[in-house]
RNA sequence: GGGCGGCUAGCUCAGUCUGGUUAGAGCACCAGCUCGACACGCUGGGGGUCGCUGGUUCGAGUCCAGUGCCGCCCA
């Protein structure tokens, strides 16, 4: 909601668009609700800042005020997202948009808190948070991020109370002694055994404090004591709480240090007061040494400030039996993650859970729904608005300040977008949802927490299928960011390259469970996909001038017409099967393969072979074809590539309102067609073998060459030779091209052998014999090779008894075949040395 | 400390679940093509001991054990 979209949404979006475009078109009802979060943190630092260029605050502005400001941003950013989405062609319902501070949705919210208050599943408390000085809140364990840094470890010295010595201890945070409650020994450490009970003196300060005995302490590790500081680290704050420590809270909401502190630290900030401390220390004589230190130290993951735990009064959702629920559902199978490993995440996440912080000391987001009485100190926790307290019915009352959490409101998206708590219409079809596709990165924040509350209020997890793709990253595996400077935009690269380059590269990128790298050359992948599809579409309707057009039931198919609805019908069922289950990227491949190699560079270079040539009925014929072909292809490709398909679709002679509704192509039983299949595979590669031929010995494409096929008359081949001479003259360039099962005019030509065949190209003219051998060389070395692996594997008695009956006589077949061809280029080698 | 992932062609990656064609794609590279759809193109070609070591198996990129390097998540 902050900014623009970047390329992770490209990808999120294109993917999404993917899918619900296939079921749209296979006959589904489908519902792709678009919406935004109001992203409380985010957006209210952006205008905090803006407030601050302008030379105020939101505390000089006013709550209400700063809230109107802030709707003024986030309509701003809506408009752009939204024209952005629609941009790279996301089919949204648009009418169905949501946005999580909608009044609808805020009802959920306020529903669900209430709701779970009396369940005892919220309450409020006084206990350690993660604070974030920067954001001025406090934030979720799930939002701190924890990063190793180099920092110090000081080594001082507390002196006892009893004037009998001093007392060594380790801290990377020198500062938090202002705010020691005791020192902490192992219960076993025979050093110090002795002190247990006594008191050390607190420097600095007139206090003094208890040595207490807690297994927790590392002996191992530093000095083996530990000064323990309950009100600013977790682990201290549980020692505290086993040995009835009081809690000092030594900082401001704003990380400067407060009245609890000596007079002269008072107002410094954390890392001032760190060095004046250590100051102090060696003032006094305390100090003992400080050396380079690597620990871990939690990050905000919205600015990147240093975490303080800070001990303050929160709201908290109790997850463990929302979290049981959640892992029931999965162990039931109800929730199925693509690829399966995000499972182990989840499942950890959900065992390890710890209550959620859900309060924020933001002014950007829905209200704490609770009220505190002046006169009575009661708390009135309310769907409605109240007037009065409850418990006093004094109307001295006022709403807690604090805002909730942003992923709350997020985790009931599947069903307050819907109207919950109403029991509406698009409720109870469009809930559960099928299919969530999102990254990996918001798991946690997310899709777990949308489980559970779908789980919790509607019974039901809100979707069977949760897709997670990969992070976009550069070519350097660097994730892409602001701050890097390595970022490809979106918008710029369908400026560029157009918005179906975006979708398609993207998706013929996205394999299952893998992060994106890629740079902006990247696109053209997609680019040039899209203006292959634009010129071959382009090719047929020009064809189509002067031409008259037979109803599909009289275009008869010939053997190439047989052979392409073929491969279309094989395409159809594999992008079909790879979308069901959320590979793209095979889907994206498949139909790239099938469009590029087997529609263009054959069939429409097949079909020239007609349009050259005179005879009207069969061009009327062909061009039928070709058109279905392409409109079925179209339909195909839609998914991928909307806008090219769209615009086509719509030149075609006959088309229906939108290929937005038309259907998707499906694999028909009576298409399948295993004969048309293997007769144009011999077509295909007796063309190739010509076709490599010319090359090596490089003829220019124009040049037309003599070529003498020799089959045997029994072979499957010969007939299918026969059929297509015509066919095969165009595409080999050829000029009297001979079939025949006999003696061959072997003078002047170049063989080529292949399964079932042997070719002879005629280039008397340019035959280089050093070049020729070399090639049947190289020929013969690659038949050897093969060849042996096959007559290793059939000289294996072991192999013969335990491998599959058709696995043994499909190595017969190979080693047979294999044989015939070496036996022939062995000849042609013998020949040409003679 | 616990867990997960990656390592396959110069680059980016499929293929590994379910072992069996001479291991594939796109890009890049080389050669030849102004053939009336497309040079964002056509045709052909070169290029890989599938990270390493061992094991299971008639057969391993694929299964098992161990190991190295890179990255991520959790504590």
């Amino acid at each position: 909601m902050t900014g623009v979209l970047h390329m992770g949404h490209g990808l999120n979006n294109s993917l999404q668009d993917v899918l619900i475009r296939y079921h749209r078109m296979a006959g589904e009802p489908t519902l792709w609700l678009p919406g935004s979060d109001h992203a409380g943190i985010a957006t209210q630092a952006v205008v905090e800042k803006q407030l601050r260029q302008q030379g105020t605050s939101r505390e000089q502005i006013g709550r209400e005020k700063f809230v109107e400001e802030t709707w003024k941003v986030t309509n701003k950013h809506h408009d752009i997202i939204v024209q952005q989405l629609q941009k790279i062609g996301s089919s949204c319902d648009w009418q169905r948009e949501r946005f999580t501070l909608d009044e609808g949705l805020s009802r959920a919210v306020r529903e669900v808190f209430v709701s779970l208050y009396e369940k005892g599943l919220v309450y409020k408390g006084n206990y350690l948070v993660n604070w974030c000085w920067s954001c001025g809140t406090a934030i979720s364990d799930d939002e701190v991020e924890h990063d190793e840094i180099e920092g110090r470890m000081y080594h001082y010295r507390y002196p006892l109370a009893d004037g009998s010595g001093s007392i060594e201890i380790a801290t990377t945070r020198p500062e938090t002694m202002l705010g020691d409650t005791a020192l902490a020994v192992h219960p076993d450490d025979k050093r110090y055994k002795h002190l247990v009970g006594k008191h050390a003196l607190l420097p600095l300060t007139d206090r003094q404090l208890p040595i207490v005995a807690d297994t927790y302490v590392d002996m191992e590790l530093g000095s083996g004591v530990v000064k323990v500081t309950p009100a600013h680290d977790p682990n201290d704050y549980e020692i505290g709480k086993r040995h009835n420590l009081p809690r000092i809270n030594i900082l401001n909401p704003d990380n400067t240090l407060n009245t609890n502190v000596p007079q002269s630290y008072r107002g410094l900030r954390v890392a001032e007061a760190r060095k004046k401390v250590v100051q102090d220390i060696k003032k006094a004589g305390l100090f003992i040494r400080d050396e380079k230190h690597m620990h871990t130290v939690g990050h905000c993951y919205r600015c990147h400030s240093t975490i303080e735990p800070y001990l303050s009064d929160q709201w908290f959702v109790r997850m463990r039996p929302l979290a049981d629920k959640a892992l029931d559902a999965w162990e039931r199978g109800e929730v199925r993650f693509y690829p399966r490993k995000w499972e182990n995440t989840y499942v950890h996440w959900q065992r390890n859970i710890r209550d959620w912080c859900i309060s924020r000391q933001l002014w950007w987001g829905h209200r704490i729904p609770v009220w505190y009485c002046e006169a009575c100190g009661e708390m009135t926790v309310s769907r409605e608005d109240p007037s009065a307290c409850r418990h006093c019915s004094s109307t001295d009352i006022r709403q807690d300040p604090d805002v909730l959490d942003t992923w709350f409101s997020s985790a009931l998206w599947p069903f307050s977008t819907r109207g919950w708590p109403e029991r509406t219409e698009d409720l109870k079809i469009f809930y559960p949802t099928s299919t969530l596709v999102t990254a990996y990165e918001i798991i946690f924040f997310w899709v777990a927490r949308m489980i559970m509350m779908g789980l919790e209020f509607m019974e039901e997890v809100p979707f069977p299928d949760v897709v997670i793709h990969g992070l976009v990253r550069d070519t350097q595996g660097r994730k892409m960011s602001k701050s890097l400077g390595n970022g490809v935009d979106p918008l710029e690269v369908v400026d560029e390259y157009g918005a179906d380059a975006l979708r398609f590269t993207l998706t013929f990128l996205a394999a299952q469970g893998q992060d994106i790298l890629m740079d902006k050359e990247s696109f053209k992948l997609g680019s040039r996909f899209a203006n292959k599809i634009w010129n071959a579409s382009r090719f047929i309707l020009m064809n189509l001038e002067g031409r008259n057009l037979l109803e599909e039931a009289k275009a008869k198919l010939d053997e190439v017409d047989r052979w392409i609805l073929h491969r279309l019908n094989l395409a159809a069922r594999s992008s079909r099967t790879a979308l069901d289950q959320y590979r793209f990227n095979d889907a994206g491949q498949t139909i790239h393969e099938y469009f590029w190699n087997d529609f263009c560079d054959w069939y429409i270079e097949a079909a020239k072979l007609v349009f050259d040539s005179d005879d009207a009925a069969e061009k009327d014929r062909k061009i039928t074809l070709c058109l279905n072909i392409l409109e079925e292809s179209l339909r195909l490709l839609h998914p991928f590539l909307p806008f090219v398909t769209e615009e086509i679709y719509q030149k075609l002679p006959a088309h229906g309102l939108s290929i937005v509704t038309a259907s998707y192509p499906e694999f028909l039983e009576n298409r399948s067609d295993d004969e048309a299949h293997a007769r144009f595979t011999h077509v295909q590669q007796l063309v190739r073998a010509v076709r490599t031929l010319r090359s090596e010995f490089t003829i220019p494409t124009g040049k037309k060459i003599p070529v003498t096929v020799k089959t045997a008359e029994d072979d499957s081949a010969w007939q299918v030779f026969n059929g297509q001479k015509n066919l095969i003259s165009l595409l080999t360039g050829s000029e009297n091209l001979q079939i025949t099962d006999g003696a061959v005019k072997r003078e002047g030509s170049i063989p080529a052998v292949g399964s079932g065949f042997e070719a002879f190209v005629y280039i008397k003219d340019a035959i280089d014999l050093d070049k020729e051998m070399e090639k049947l060389n190289k020929e013969l070395r690659n038949l050897e090779d093969a060849l042996k692996r096959t007559k290793d594997k059939l000289a294996n008695p072991s192999f013969l008894k335990k491998a599959p009956e058709d696995v043994v006589q499909k190595e017969r077949d190979k080693q047979e075949d294999l044989e015939r061809r070496k036996k022939k280029i062995a000849g042609y080698i013998e020949d040409l040395e003679a």
